[in-house]
DNA sequence: CTGTTAGCGCTTTCAC
DNA sequence: GTGAAAGCGCTAACAG
């Protein structure tokens, strides 16, 4: 008891025996075991990070953001990738239950309302990133994709573009379908028509971006620039361009979103949709953290700007 | 302790209570608590991954391994980063001790034998990667650095390169070292001699990797090749001699380490030294298993061999 | 085949 | 200022 008492440094305790104590602890190098405490706590300064990918540096940026604050605030963090697999998002989230994290901070999900709530109806203290609630007690913070979309496809128009294609990411992706929405919209309010056939679907990954933009760039040859839903899909793009013998950005511009360190890199740099990754990360830790400590709060739902960075991909 | 039995598939049981449980169970919702459990039975089904900087390619990828095989095994594992911090890198380790984790993965520890050891003295299970082991008692997985340096020096000097420079990465990094005895080892054996002032040291960053790059080739304009101790130095150094308009590979060469997805797709792709990375993380997470498992065992120490992708950059 | 007892290492509560 | 008792949710060992 008195141990306890000096480790938590909690009620009044002789200043002879703390040190007698704590000596000893040293001496030991004894460790208070988290699991125990935490047994008749309910408290176990653990929370869980679900992710798509952590090798996609996107979600690698994220992380550090989260494990940062957690760091900062005596937490320690699961990561659990779910590869897009509904199935394996179930079980991790499952196992992180079962492991009594004081909170999720759930990126990307792929689960359908329904499930997400079955997933998620023990837990107490939820952040959703990238995806909206199905019920108000989770907090969000989701990326402005539309808006991101807007000022991709307006920067192009002012450009002079009129032919402009898309590659779009994933169905199942709330970025996938607003950063297409952005786009059209914006097309409609800027007196442009729409063009199904500009859009092509395709996978998050260089070589998808390089095989859909190939076969869109031979289909079309009338366009003159491609906002494409991510970077490494824009690299793959630029591939597809060089392979094509069409010169970036003069006959084709490209951009790209997320802004991961890659855009900066390659010939041409991109011109590309800046979202604030490690920030992303930070704040839903803080936002979780913020629910964990006082449940009653009401949530927050975070809408997180872009910021179009210009390079030489589509100047 | 009926519904225990069921839970761990565990004793004889009889179908029709089995059944009965389970559906209770099913209703309910109800999630076994694992650290209840872990209390008793000493296992937490929890390992602790601790890497410098998770938003490096490098580690994010080994991660992945980790993970991966963590998943299918039934573990989840806790995510630290130590941004080389020693104190942080000895304090994420003590609050994984708390959380009492069955075992440790130590990636490119900073600390120094004796810290190392106090800092591990509880643990029985520990893999260190990229990093030799001050007990025996820890599993190593180390990268054949000086190998790898030397298929790259070899691989330079047999294009007709005799001035090759170096840039080094931090010197209490155990890759740095190796690489930078590998280039010199390399170069003596095949007669040349070793030039001190050819070498410079360089933070594992682009921008290091232009800085230093820049300020090397001005010192030393006869060099013909560099060598940089990653693949993002080597970007820094593409960078160095596009801004001092000299063309690679055609004035200089350039060879990475690491093969991180990057290098594939900069101009020129990177030449670079391959470590697979997502086995070295799997690799681990099996060998720290096999040690949960079964601490008697002899501790394995494996190298893992490099290999050379050779692209545009040092053809 | 099922239930009872005890204890894992801590904190909460209350007594001294 | 310090200690004793009880209990968190589970499993190991044993009893029925």
């Amino acid at each position: 008891m008195t141990v306890s008492r000096v480790i938590n440094n909690k009620g009044e305790i002789s200043e002879t025996t703390r040190k007698r104590v704590q000596e000893t602890i040293d001496q030991l190098g004894y460790r208070p075991s988290s699991i125990a405490r935490g047994l008749v706590t309910d408290r176990t300064g653990t929370v869980g990070l679900v992710v798509i990918d952590n090798a996609n540096p996107f979600f690698s940026e994220v992380a550090r953001g989260v494990e940062d604050v957690a760091y900062a605030e005596g937490y320690n963090v699961f990561l659990c990738n779910t590869e897009e697999d509904i199935a394996r998002e179930i079980a991790v989230l499952q196992s992180l239950e079962e492991k009594r994290v004081d909170g999720v901070i759930l990126c990307s999900s792929r689960l359908d309302d329904d499930d997400l709530k079955a997933a998620l109806r023990h837990y107490s203290a939820v952040v959703l990133v990238n995806r909206t609630a199905p019920v108000e007690q989770f907090g969000t913070i989701v990326l402005d994709d539309e808006k991101g979309a807007q000022i991709a496809t307006e920067h192009l128009i002012q450009s002079g573009h009129r032919a402009i294609g898309f590659l779009a990411g994933p169905r199942r992706s709330r970025s996938g379908q607003m950063r297409v929405k952005g786009y059209r919209t914006t097309l409609e309010a800027c007196g442009l028509t729409y063009n199904a056939e500009w859009v092509r679907q395709c996978l998050p990954v260089v070589e998808s971006g390089q095989e859909i933009a190939q076969a869109l760039l031979n289909d079309h040859p009338e366009l003159t620039a491609m906002i494409c839903h991510n970077d490494l899909t824009a690299v793959g793009a630029l591939q597809a361009c060089t392979d094509a013998g069409r010169r970036v950005p003069d006959d084709v511009a490209v951009v790209g979103f997320d802004n991961i360190p890659l855009a900066a890199w390659v010939t041409p740099p991109l011109t590309t949709c800046d979202f604030p990754k490690y920030q992303l990360g930070s704040q839903a830790m803080q936002m979780l953290l913020a629910r964990i400590n006082d449940c009653s709060q009401g949530c927050e739902n975070i809408v997180v700007q872009p910021e179009l960075i210009v390079r030489a991909s589509a100047p």
